[in-house]
DNA sequence: GAGTGGTCTAGACCACTGT
DNA sequence: CAGTGGTCTAGACCACTCC
């Protein structure tokens, strides 16, 4: 007995954090075994296990088999970003969405969109324009390329009342996709409809998602002048 | 038997998102309990347990006690956003650091950044302003502020070879943070040093840090102009 | 109160990898 | 080859929460 009180894997956990934080354990040093630490705390060694997955889960460990377990050298931090509904997103932010669609086309997408969609050249896509408001004032604009041989069902959505971004998720699963954010300027149509000056800078969001390797739909998301996303480490 | 080869709980996982991507099983839908999985598929109920909390930490299912594991109605996908040192990002993608030092002071900071700091009104802190490149060419602006009470080492440090942020990392452990990602046009002073037109839209990331509730750092990132952050879902 | 998930345990075997 | 982490198991008890 040490005379620490441990409380569950996430107590054994916290310890650890802390042996860490406090420089007890220093960047690129190896850190006890699994079953001595089980013995020094006074657990199992499922429960130090658990423990330390989350721990390496973090960045702030590297475990190898044989090698044991050494605390990272570059600590890489991981910032978890939630990416829900824009509806839910603004209502949960205690405002009303409102929505209205742009415009709603078949056409042949351009180049990049083509590719991100994994369309045949020249095959068309539906196109989905529409704007996201948050009482009542521009939020995001989202302009959106859907592969309908992909997702047939789309064709026949009318997207007037029901974001793309919504019937989507209820209506094509996917396995994976892709995300970049980066920034840029207002185009003078995107300076008309998101406010602001035209050439102020804009948070700009891309979307990919894929099922099962087949392209499902391409979204670029600008969001209106001044936006942040937030998160914590 | 159901005839199915399950690997491991990676395995049950696996099918659990097969069965919700597949609509076997739809959003706000109930699914079998973890004893009755557990006997479907011929393991052991905390093999399925650790699978389901896998899928419960991607926010496809939730679960409660006596209620049982729902199905998801809107699935909070998340994007994990690596933040590693910055010399380590530029090589990671094959380039060469460089590093530039372009102002270190005791100052009294701006309210904002006293404020995320947390320090007294009118008290000074280590202002550190320095310039990243990626093969020569400028990559990010980093100005940032320490807090010298908080991190009293900070005072000896030069900061002229080895940057703020990577000091930072190794010599003041911090248990906490918080980082927004916006877009900002860049000033006459930063398109100046970072290239491109003036008031181009800048990618910027302001990240702040504290250890048990005291304010360490904070930082105010800005990219040069076509910076992208990528991730996957 | 009863049913479901959350966690702990002790033991076992496997998989990887440094020496 | 040997040491370490990765995982599975069966059983147990606890904690929460819906009915």
């Amino acid at each position: 007995m040490t005379g620490k009180r441990i409380n569950g894997w996430q107590g054994v956990r916290d310890e650890v954090l802390r042996r860490i934080q406090t420089g007890q354990w220093k960047p690129g040093e190896l850190i006890p075994g699994e079953l001595q630490l089980a013995h020094e705390l006074g657990c199992a060694r499922t429960t130090v296990n658990r423990a330390l997955q989350d721990v390496s889960d973090r960045g702030l460990v590297h475990r190898r088999r044989k090698a044991g377990t050494h605390v990272a050298r570059h600590p890489v931090r991981k910032a978890v970003l939630n990416i829900p509904v824009i509806r839910i997103e603004i209502e949960a932010s205690g405002q009303k969405h409102g929505y209205r669609l742009i415009d709603r086309s078949l056409a042949v997408p351009p180049a990049a969109a083509a590719a991100r969609l994994g369309a045949k050249k020249r095959a068309r896509a539906l196109h989905v324009s529409a704007l996201h408001l948050a009482d009542g004032e521009a939020y995001v604009l989202e302009d959106r390329w859907i592969n309908t041989s992909a997702v047939p069902a789309a064709a026949s959505a009318d997207f007037s009342r029901l974001s793309a971004n919504e019937w989507l998720v209820e209506n094509a699963p996917f396995s994976g996709g892709d995300i970049a954010f980066s920034a840029a300027n207002a185009s003078a149509a995107e300076a008309e409809i998101l406010g602001g000056a035209p050439a102020s800078a804009l948070f700009v969001v891309e979307r990919s998602t894929w099922n099962d390797k087949t392209g499902i739909t391409a979204a670029r998301l600008v969001f209106a002048p001044g936006y942040k996303m937030l998160t914590v480490i």
